[in-house]
DNA sequence: GTCTATACCCGGATAGAC
DNA sequence: GTCTATCCGGGTATAGAC
C-alpha cells in the first residue's frame, strides 16, 4: 500500500519522477481552482476531476486535502519571497522599502491567481505566525532610517502594518478591475510611506 | 405550513413577537460563533445547538443557512455605518476624513466580534459592489479638499483604497494582539493621509 | 405558527485491486 | 508503486407532528 500516507513526517526522501510530475500538476490545478472559484471550490473531487484522476489518487500523492492546498500555498509564497527578496537585496538600504513595495505589488498584479490564493489562505489557514507579515518590512524601514542617519521616527511596526494593508487593498482592486493602474498606486503609497518614515 | 420559507422575496411583512426574538437571538449567536471559531464553524448544527434548538427550527426562521449569516453580516454592517456616519456628519468637512478613520478604527477595535465577522464576510460572500468600500471615503476626501481650497491632488480612489486597507490591517493586528494601540496607529495613518491629500 | 425527526447529498478518508 | 471502488460523517434542506 501507500507511500506518502505512511510517512507523514518524512517528506524528504527522493520522489519518483512520475510522482514529482503528479504533485506539480496537482498543485497547479489547485492554484487555478482556488483562483477561479474560491477556496471552497478546492474540494478533493474537483481537484481530482480537473486533473483527470480520482479522489483517492490525489490522496495517494498527498497525505490529506489540507496538504494539497498547503503545498499550493507554499509554492506561491516561495515564488513571492524569492522575487521580492531579490529585488530588495539589489537595492541600496535607503531605498529598500520602496523596492519592497514596488516588487510586491508588481509580483501580485502580474500573477492574479497567486494573489487570490494568498488572500484566501490568509483567512482560512488561520494564523501561522502573524508577525511574519510586517516584521520584514519593519526591519527594512529601520535599516533605511539608519542609512539616512535619522532618529527613530514613528513606530516601524505600525508603518509596516499600514503599508502591508495598503498593498493588499491595491492588489485586491487590481484583481477586480484589470484597468486599475496598480503601479501608479504603488508609487503613491511609496511617497506616503517615505514621507512618514523619513520626514 | 411554513412562514419565511414560502415567502422568499417578501421579508417586509409584520413579524410575530416570538419570531422577532428568535431572529435576533440567532443573529447574535451566529456573530459570536463566527467571531470565536471562524466562519466555517457557523454550521446549522452549531448555531442550533448554541441557541438551544434544532437545525430545522433555525431553518424555519431563516430561509437558508446563508440567510442567517447574511442577516448577521447586515446587522454588524448597519451598526458600523450608523456609528461612522454619525461621526462624519458631526465633523466639519475638512476634518471629515480624519473623523472617518478615527471612528472606523475605534468602532471595530471596540467590537472584536463585529470586526471578525466583517473580515470573514468579505472573502466568503464574494463581491457585492466592491466600490462601496472606497467610494464614501473618496467623496469625503474630495469635499475636504474643496473646503480647504486646494487643487485636485493624487487620485482620491487610490488614497481611499490605501487608507481602507491600512484600517483593515490595524484592526486585524488589534484583533490578534489586544495590547496593540490601535488608536495611536489610527493617528499615524491620519497624518499620512492628510499629508498626501492636502500636501 | 412553531419546532422535531428524518432524508439526502457531498466531502474526506480507507481498504484493497491492478 | 499507482490508482479505483467504497464507506462514513457531517452538512443542508424537507416532510410532517404538535
Amino acid at each position: 500500500m501507500a507511500a506518502r500516507r505512511t510517512t507523514p513526517g518524512a517528506e524528504d526522501r527522493p520522489l519518483s519522477f512520475i510522482e514529482q510530475t503528479r504533485r506539480t500538476q496537482l498543485i497547479e490545478v489547485t492554484i487555478r481552482l482556488v483562483a477561479e472559484h474560491g477556496y471552497a471550490a478546492a474540494s478533493l473531487a474537483r481537484i481530482a476531476q480537473a486533473a483527470g484522476i480520482t479522489k483517492g489518487a490525489v490522496l495517494y500523492h498527498f497525505a490529506s486535502k489540507d496538504a494539497v492546498v498547503a503545498a499550493a500555498h507554499a509554492r506561491v509564497l516561495d515564488a513571492l519571497v524569492a522575487d521580492v527578496g531579490a529585488a530588495v537585496e539589489a537595492a541600496p538600504a535607503d531605498q529598500a522599502p520602496a523596492a519592497y513595495v514596488r516588487r510586491m505589488v508588481g509580483h501580485l498584479a502580474e500573477r492574479p491567481d497567486h494573489a487570490r490564493l494568498i488572500v484566501e489562505a490568509m483567512l482560512h489557514h488561520g494564523r501561522p505566525a502573524p508577525e511574519a507579515r510586517w516584521k520584514p518590512l519593519a526591519a527594512l524601514l529601520q535599516n533605511a532610517r539608519e542609512a539616512r542617519g535619522l532618529d527613530p521616527g514613528p513606530d516601524p511596526r505600525t508603518l509596516a502594518l499600514i503599508t502591508g494593508g495598503a498593498i493588499d487593498a491595491i492588489v485586491g482592486e487590481r484583481l477586480r478591475d484589470a484597468a486599475y493602474d496598480a503601479g501608479a498606486a504603488a508609487e503613491s503609497l511609496i511617497e506616503m510611506l517615505e514621507a512618514a518614515a523619513f520626514g
